[in-house]
This record gives C-alpha cells, structure tokens and sequence, in this order.
DNA sequence: GCTAAGATTGGTAACGGTTCCATTTATGCC
DNA sequence: GGCATAAATGGAACCGTTACCAATCTTAGC
C-alpha cells in the first residue's frame, strides 16, 4: 500500500505540503502541487479512509435499518438513500431484519449492530419501534432519523407521510365510485402507521355513511401471504361486499390471488384498491388501483436532513408529502 | 468518547494489560482481567473500529454490488449476503446501480466506489460485466466473488447454477405437458446467464422435435414491463402458441398482465413458465409455475467463499446447485 | 534459600493521515 | 537595499488500537 510519505518522498516534498495538495487545503505553490499531483498519480495514491477516520472522528458511513426486502416498498426506498449517499460521496453500511417478521428485538440488535461500526449516522426503518425504544435510541446517536414512523416525543427526527389522510383519501375514493359495502385487511395493529390509515379509513366511512357503521375488518402482517389468507377469512365469513381496501399494495396483491381463485372477478364482482403504490401494483392482474404514498420523496427528505445534521451541510429538505391516488384498473363504479 | 486508555486508567492498569483483556489474546491474572471487565462496562467502552482498521489493515467490511433493486429477485439475495456477514460478525457496504438499467459502466463505478472504501472483499452481481472487466477488477481486488454469471478466465470465483441445465428442465416441462407451439421471451442477449438458460431450452427442443424447429422469440429486459411489451410483440406478429417460456418471472408476471388484457386465459388458453422462482411468483395470477434456481444457496456458497478467503475462515462451500421445477397453476397440459 | 522457567505486566512504536507551529522563501513597499 | 508581511514548506505530534520487548513477579524444583 502506498502512503502519502512514499508520495511526499517521491516528490521530493515534505509530509505536510504533500497532504496540503491532497486534503486541498492550505496554500502550496502551483509549480510544487503539480509535482504532488504527478506523484500520486504514478504510484495509484488512495488516501486510507480508516486514517481518516481515526483522525476525523467521522467515518463518512451512514447505517440503514430496512425490517425486511420481501416485497417492492424496502428496496426501492434503500435505492433512493444509496442514491443520494452516493452523490454526497457517503456509504451506506446497511442492516436487514434477520427474522421474516418486523420484531422490535431486531430493529434494537440492527440498531445496535449499525452504532458499534462507528456510522456517522443513521436512518431506521421499522413498524415494531416503540416511543420508548426511540428515545433511547437518539440518545446513543443523537444522528437518527426514522422514516414512515412518527413519534411525538422525537417528531423532529420522523418523517413520513400523513396516513391518516391516505385512508380518508381511500375511503373517498371507494365511496365516490358508489361502494357501500366495504372490507377492509389492515396491517399490523402494532404499526403506528397502519393505525393511522385504518383510522383515516374509517373516519371517513363513518363521516359519511353514518357514525354507526361497521366495516368487517381482517389483520394481516403487511406480507402477501398474510393478505392472501385475510382475504380467504373474509370470504369464508360470509361477507358481502363491492369494495376491498388494503392497508399495503403487498397484502392486496395476495387478495387478489385469494379472489380470483375462489372465483371472483376483480374489479367486475369486486374492487380493490391498494395502499402505497409500489412497482408491483402496475402489474398486478388486473392492474391495482392504489393510494399513492409518495416514500421516493420522504426517504429523499429523512436522507437529506440526516446528512446536513451530521456534516453540516445544506440539502434542500421538503417536508410536504401529499398522498394521491393512482387509479388503475381494480376499482370501478359498485354496480 | 472512551478510549482504552481511560479503562487502563480507571482499573489501575497499564495499557498493554487492558488491551489484552479486551482482545483475550495474551495472559492477563484472572483477578486483573476482573478489574478490566469491570473498567470496561463502568465506562462503556467499545473499542475504535477505525483504529483497529488503521493497524490491522483490515476493515471488516465486504462490498456488494447490486445492479437494481427492482423485482423481488435482488432483494433476496442481499437480505441473504447480510444475515452470513452478519453472522460472521463483518459489515456489508452496498451500492447499487444507480441507472435502472444494468449497464457496464454502472458495475465498474459501484465496484470503484466500494474499493475506495477499502473493503476487505467483493461480491459482485451483474449482467453487464465482459471477461476482460472481471479480470481487470480481479486483479484490483483479489478477494472477489462474481454471482450468477460466469467467466473461464476467472471460473474459480464465479458462483451459478447450471443455467443450461435449467433452460433444458424448462423445455421439457413444457414438452412433457404436450405443448408444442411453443413462444420465449429473453432477457438480454449481453448477459451470460440469460444465453445459457436460452441455449438450453432451444437445444432441449431442438433435441425432441428436430432440428429446423423454430421458435418465435422476443428480447427484453428482465423488467415487468418488458415482458408485458415483449408479449404484446409475440400477440401482434400473430404467432399462435400453447405455451410461453419467460427467461425471468418478473417478466413472466408482466405477461400474464398482457395476456389477461388481450383476453387470453392463463392456463386454459396458454401456458405460462417462469424462471428463478422468486417470491412474486407465489401470488401472481394464476400462480405461476417456475424454474426454481436456488440462489439462496448461490449466494451463501459465494458470501462463504469470499469470507474463507478475505478472513481464513473454514466455512463450509457447497458449489452443487441443482435445478429443478416448481409446478404451480400456470402450466397445464396442452389441449 | 536459590535459580530458572514461565507467567504477568507496563510502556514504546507503529499504522497513515491531518493539524499546527516554526522556519524558510518570496513579495510588496518605501 | 532594507524591512515588513505574506506565502510556502517541513516535520513533530496526535488520533486509538495492537504487537512487541523488556522488566518484574511467581512458582517449582533441588
């Protein structure tokens, strides 16, 4: 491995000029920087980042928390954070959930894992989170951020979409193709924003359709196999019904298998209408009506601001998350 | 922040004594070693990666490169890369490819970006590389793995399955349900692992029903989106067929959606065959029947290899990695 | 009680950068 | 030309850890 004294020692420089020329601070006169230049370039010179960062305190690393990549919601958001480390020349250090189910034990062991490896800082991602947990968390690493979670006590620190807005949204949609017969699979009851969405939801049903309303319901845990045996349950109950609102596009994509094997027509018998818009639901048979969260520009912003936190920087951060709805072709007029 | 000096300082110790206990290499008297350990947690030390970088010359982290995290195919493979580095207690540093295509240029930059970084090993994954890119960068970095595609030059290093093998097992799945109009749709021709399955399933066809046999194909790109354009091409040149071959299941589910949309019956009307067996294919509609390629097991052999290597672990390296078919709903015999 | 071997211990050097300070060299001005 | 100021330069010190060496302490054996 080459040093910057074997490039000082071939330019004929000292020590402090050579890193004058590398680091680019300090003055160095132009006729001595092109000698250092030249060195560095005829011995393949790379700076040692673990010398950097003993020195600097700072590993220039950020850690990510992702619960789990089944599905098409986790990995296009750690896309979008490798993107913009990338561009601000950061890494990213990342740590997956290693059971298939999103446990708080394993976000606080990813968590833990991530701090001991010295990262800069750090984005999480999980429905498992406790207020508790967070706090304790931002105490050990006051550079945190936590994407599509919201706690009070560190709200400063969250960034996520309004739900509750997304499940009014929902909720409009379907009453406004004439639904009233409605199901719905919800996501986790432990996920802060699942409960969010199931309550916009619902509000607004009973807004609507009259306080006393009753909207058959079936927990899921967001997975497609977990939608798919949701949906079997509310067949098997016996409901009737011209709409299906799922809290996440991965659990309708598994009712709509459900639906089509036991024989119902989606969106002729039954619509569906999904929740995130992810890749998957435009090519879903049929194609999956769903309410668009816009994650690609909460993850941007979470990114953002954790990097200007952590090294000062100055990246445009916008906190305004509209959701919408993608219409497609699972949700039609009741008939 | 604490350094070992301070737990040197608190037990009364000197500083080799306390490196030592935290360590455990070397002799320390028991009663000593106690007053360390307790030195340790009163202060909560954990001791500086980065400086133990700096010495050691070793960073514990290994590299991965993904081209894309779309489809549920890459995904996977990470979560699986991350529970072994994990386990082995090293830190996986990923970059992806920043286009959303697999291009040559993408993988040598994310290879770059993490050599920068001075990770103590590669794995690489992409259907861009040329052999001549392999051993450029083998040469760069030695601790390097390739998954899924194959080069002589550098085979050693290289982890697949027989993906001839595999395009064999397709075709006569297809055969053996009496299908004989038979369709494809590639992936790129510039990706290695795609011309073998492709090879396979022509030479298996060619083998059981001669040798002029043709079969119409059309060339896409891996993406949902590709193989429902790709089908939309077969329909419109007219060809008529009983069975559709898709060298991937993301681009199987983007033909089922193309298929569902011209109003052809999934299997009833045609036969659909994926490969690779992701997790998509569990829920698509109908359930597709797929090529399952172990790569779990692809990857654990590579990750393996790459720490055997990087570290002079002894992990166990199995480089058998049988095809074999997962039937589902979407092929039935041919009418 | 004495010696030798072995166990235990403390401190220095080193890893490869950056920062700071002291020194030398160049520049500007009268 | 002489002086003051600024620019340029070289090198020591430091970041936190481990390896190594020399010194000290035990212990066993006779």
């Amino acid at each position: 491995m080459t040093t910057i004294r074997d490039v000082a020692k071939l330019a004929g420089v000292g020590l402090g000029t050579a890193s004058r020329v590398v680091s680019g601070k300090g003055s160095v006169a132009p006729a001595t920087a092109e000698k250092v230049r030249r060195a560095i370039e005829a011995l393949d010179f790379r700076p040692s980042h673990a010398a950097r960062a003993l020195l600097s305190g700072s590993t220039q690393m950020i850690g990510v928390y992702i619960p789990l990549l089944k599905g098409s919601f986790y990995p296009h958001i750690l896309q979008t954070i490798d993107r913009e480390l990338r561009t601000a020349n950061r890494h990213m250090v990342v740590a997956f959930g290693r059971e298939d189910t999103d446990t708080r034990h394993e976000v606080l062991e990813g968590a833990r894992f991530l701090m001991e490896r010295d990262c800069d800082g750090i984005v999480l991602m999980s429905n498992a989170l406790t207020a508790d947990d967070a706090q304790t968390l931002l105490r050990r690493q006051p550079n945190l951020v936590i994407l599509n979670s919201s706690f009070e006590s560190v709200a400063a620190r969250c960034f996520l979409a309004d739900h509750v807005q997304g499940g009014r949204l929902a909720a409009q949609t379907l009453l406004r193709h004439g639904h009233r017969r409605l199901v719905a699979i919800s996501g986790p009851l432990t996920s802060p924003d699942n409960v969010d969405r199931m309550q916009g939801f619902i509000q607004e049903l009973r807004t609507s359709l009259g306080a006393q309303v009753v909207i058959p319901c079936e927990e899921a845990d967001f997975s497609t196999a977990g939608g798919y045996a949701a949906a079997g349950r509310l067949l098997d109950q016996g409901h009737r019904f011209t709409a299906l609102f799922c809290a996440n596009d991965e659990m309708a994509v598994g009712a709509l298998a459900c639906l089509a094997e036991r024989g119902l027509r989606v969106p002729r018998d039954v619509s569906v209408l999904g929740y995130d818009d992810t890749p998957a639901a435009e090519f879903a048979v049929p194609r999956l009506s769903s309410v668009h969260m816009p994650i690609r520009e909460v993850t941007l912003a979470g990114t953002r601001a954790l990097l200007n936190q952590c090294y000062g920087l100055d990246l445009f951060v916008d906190r305004h998350f509209p959701v919408s709805i993608t219409a497609r072709a699972s949700v039609i007029d009741a008939t």
